[in-house]
DNA sequence: GTGGTCTAGACCACT
DNA sequence: GTGGTCTAGACCACA
């Protein structure tokens, strides 16, 4: 399990943690089905507070990324309704888009951008 | 002036005003050169706080879209150093392509809703 | 013994099978005098933890549907108290009917929606 | 604005004062569009943590009793989806019919349950 | 041992 | 002044 919190950045821990545990599902280190640590141990591996830990777990769950076993804990478990999804993506982007135009940044440029992360994590071929 | 504001949403007010403004940019409605309104009368304009305003306008003259000037107020000037933003968005890019390969949205499908960004504004072709 | 637990549910899996069970006995499944299983083995048959099988017991016995008998453990044996009981399930009932004011939902469909329960275990007529 | 909050209760406090709100909404004490108090004025008001305010509010907000503007705080604001809150209404109704039949009490007083409860606050004529 | 709930106090972003 | 975030500590219900 390697989380890693930058305690010196801006945006809140808990959604810091959100996007780690996210990028472990893309990066297949966390499969459907696994638990994730108790909320207690994660937070002293990483040395915030249990409370922080909880957040992102809730987080996580509303979002579709978990779900809770009452007997388990917080379950890695994917929702798959692509579409409702595909448009809240499409609105996250949007605003992307704007400040790309307005810098003159091309449509190819954010393709290319796109591709580029894609390849920093080895996923093109 | 067509600036919408959601007050139910989760995004902070001052971060929905500077992406009105940033779209209203690439929208070609403001040009290089035009003042923005004074805060006081946007802010009545809108329904918010004077200093909701402020620190829309703050926020964008740090991103590099106003300048301030003495006399005029906050004049739209955009910078054009396109390395360092293209870096800040590929670092904002970066989580939602992680939400996208967990949900199972393809390359190409991320590729297609920056086309359809672009396409409803008529931007392509 | 057909015992549905949901473990991804809010509702505590003491609870769940408690309910079950009360449903069982309502459908005639389990009738005055028969014997449970024991916490054992019906904790193995869920896969649940043998605590939470004797707190559910335990809530049935306080509840006044099942006496605890030493040699063949707990055994279905209703009370019928009516009107205490009565009174509790008013209690109950209470903000339930106070959602459904809020929403709009009259009292007329409230009565629909019982006698609809009924009519799903065909108890009407 | 009258909520009362029983420390001795067994129920959580933030559901109590969630269902005191709804209460509140369904004696048209509260009417669409009400700004709700700040978290920290309820709190102090009826002597409880400003967190456990919060986490009423949060629910209410999940359940569609309010909506969040930014500038006002927590305002009332009913959902009215019936359908969906009737599927749900009917399934927290489910396992009372089942403690009332096995208890014996009849449909008909089932009916006249939900009857006096809305007698009690003088809605029926 | 685990999460859920509650309290308390603090800082900061936002209005 | 308000809510959002974070920390901390405590108790209890649950598993």
């Amino acid at each position: 399990m390697y989380i890693e919190i930058d305690f010196n950045s801006d945006e809140a821990l808990y959604l810091q943690l959100r996007n780690q545990i996210i990028l472990g599902i893309a990066l297949d280190q966390y499969h459907e089905g696994d638990a994730l640590p108790s909320v207690r141990q994660l937070a002293d591996d990483i040395g915030i507070n249990m409370h922080t830990v909880n957040k992102a777990y809730s987080v996580l769950r509303q979002d579709g990324y978990v779900k809770v076993d009452r007997r388990r804990g917080a379950v890695i478990a994917v929702d798959v309704v692509k579409e409702e999804h595909m448009q809240q993506l499409k609105a996250k982007l949007r605003p992307m888009v704007m400040e790309a135009v307005c810098r003159d940044i091309s449509r190819e440029n954010l393709h290319a951008m796109i591709d580029e992360i894609y390849n920093d994590y080895g996923w093109l071929e």
